[in-house]
DNA sequence: TTGAAAGCGCTAACAG
DNA sequence: CTGTTAGCGCTTTCAA
């Protein structure tokens, strides 16, 4: 006994039951110009009843999927969360839907889900993992508007939503130093280069910046971890074990710091943290992280208004650099004295 | 010399490239039976001198997609992310790509992210907001199969993937009254109901099970709450603030469970938690929080792979219920005495 | 204001 | 083993 799958109504079968053409009812479907009342009506009802639902594929044929891809690089962080919560919510009452392509890290990973969305023939794409190569990039941006996260350099090829990481970054240094630090260690992923204009990068450079600054280049130490709360935990709790002299961690997201501050509550090792990205988490008594708030559900809802530009018109790139404001919570004290 | 914007090469140009047919090329493209190497090479060569990249949409005119399709609740809680992590890394190697709908709250935007799965022709969708309606339900799984997350109830139309909250909701109890608790709360969201057989009704029902057992049903009160962290911060603060006289809550999920150690924490009264789920951050020192582990990730892959046995073939539904662990750690201690 | 008809890029019989 | 051909369900000129 194999299950039926009985043939869906199509425009065809609208448009018969309506006693009218299919171009009529693709009219009423796209609210195009030229229809009768008394037409619409008729359409309407017919798809009504028949329960019709336009096949995206057919359409992306000739026109528009109403479709909207982002691409995201790690579902377990919540700031990314947010970031698709906001276009989720901008998208409301638009005839879009937004679709979210996993990356898992690495750089291949992000360009392969983006080309994933574009073969689906996405209308337009957000781009979050910054480090997507400029010829897969080149490529993609030729055949749909795209909105790329976090990059500080600038195109014409492509949109541009970030946070305004330098002022986070030197906002954070300020703070431990203001505390008195002097052995503070920067927790980054593998691939950061401090002269790449991706959020990571930056927020190295200005921890570099700050140690020169405050005249602790010496002291200076960058600690590298693959993404997540758990290899964070790993390496950090392994420099403290290795006795490495740190007072503080500055680390470039949130969830490395939770990472940070697991270890050094296992090891018993009294030490500053400050994160980046303020998740919900950071604001939960038990952890009171210190971190730098970016208004994750704002940029993800500007992206998709500029797609939505885009698809208006709007020919010249747009970029918008958002504030950042940092939280002071409980996770980064003073040092020791 | 104007740019101009350069089509992308459809299966058309790489069978004039490749001096063949277009049959030819598809056949490639689809490892179908019958083609020379010689020809395999020549084709495949073409496509990459072309940059050939196959539109999905046009296969979904008449084949497959080779999209998976995953409706999730609600980004924010980890729990949905592991399972889309399990998922997605049951497909590598495989040539399907997932996709992720958002659904937000409520089980009309469940059954509205499912429809928008399958207008976009996936091959195959996993639904894990339970409370979709039956009618929707059978319409959906009348044109592509199924799975269904967390329902205990049978059916033939689609298969299911579930944990077994009956034992980790008796679990859960047990060890609250093993601690000598006798004033237990349950949080759980607005629309559970103990007779529903979805993941928190059963949880629900075994909590009331549970403490008419203990001989407790006058000290049973039932907290609800919407979705999230915050929401369930502010229903426990209010509880707790207008004297309500209990000493341990048992929430139906992790993010929930945060909401009350917040409270608790914030009203300085003294409150055992256990959650369920078992998200990353349940473990931090920090929190401690006690919880009944649910595998996650493998769960997801099962679906996968539940998905592609249904392709393979496969007719009769399928169903399989997970083992749940509870997790014992420092969230839950002994009532004051 | 309406409809006829020509594709969009691909797959799958079917012929050769 | 390879090519020819007929659509899949839509949108979009272009006539009527």
């Amino acid at each position: 006994m194999s299950v039926e799958r009985p043939r869906a109504a199509t425009i065809e079968d609208v448009a018969q039951v309506a006693g009218v053409s299919r171009a009529a009812v693709s009219k009423v479907l796209r609210d195009a110009y030229g229809v009768s009342d008394a037409m619409r009506e008729r359409v309407t009802a017919a798809m009504t009843q028949l329960n019709y639902r336009p096949r995206i594929a057919a359409r992306a044929m000739r026109g528009r999927t109403y479709t909207l891809g982002i691409e995201l690089p790690d579902l377990a962080n919540h700031f990314f969360a947010r970031i698709a919560r906001g276009a989720t919510g901008a998208l409301e009452g638009t005839p879009y839907q937004l679709i979210i392509a996993p990356a898992e890290a690495g750089s291949r990973e992000g360009l392969r889900a983006l080309e994933a969305l574009v073969d689906r023939q996405v209308d337009g794409v957000i781009a979050v993992s910054p480090r997507v190569d400029e010829a897969g990039l080149e490529r993609i941006s030729a055949s749909v508007p795209v909105v790329m996260f976090g990059r500080h350099d600038t195109s014409d090829r492509y949109d541009v939503v970030a946070g305004d990481d330098a002022s986070g970054a030197k906002a954070a240094m300020r703070h431990l130093l203001g505390l008195g630090h002097q052995h503070i260690a920067h927790l980054t992923l593998q691939e950061s280069g401090a002269h790449e204009p991706f959020p990571h990068g930056v927020r190295l450079h200005e921890y570099e910046a700050a140690m020169a600054a405050a005249g602790l280049t010496g002291n200076a130490v960058v600690w590298r971890t693959d993404e997540g709360e758990t290899p964070s935990y790993g390496v950090v709790r392994r420099m403290l074990e290795a006795g490495t002299p740190v007072t503080a961690v500055f680390a470039a997201h949130d969830e490395l710091a939770f990472g940070a501050m697991r270890a050094a509550a296992e090891a018993g090792v009294p030490l500053a943290v400050v994160g980046y990205d303020d998740v919900p988490m950071a604001s939960h008594p038990a952890l009171g992280l210190t971190t730098v708030h970016q208004p994750g559900e704002a940029m993800g809802a500007r992206a998709v208004q500029m797609l939505l530009e885009r698809f208006a018109g709007r020919t010249e790139p747009a970029r918008e650099i958002f504030d950042v404001e940092l939280k002071v919570r409980t996770s980064a004290g003073a040092p020791p004295a």
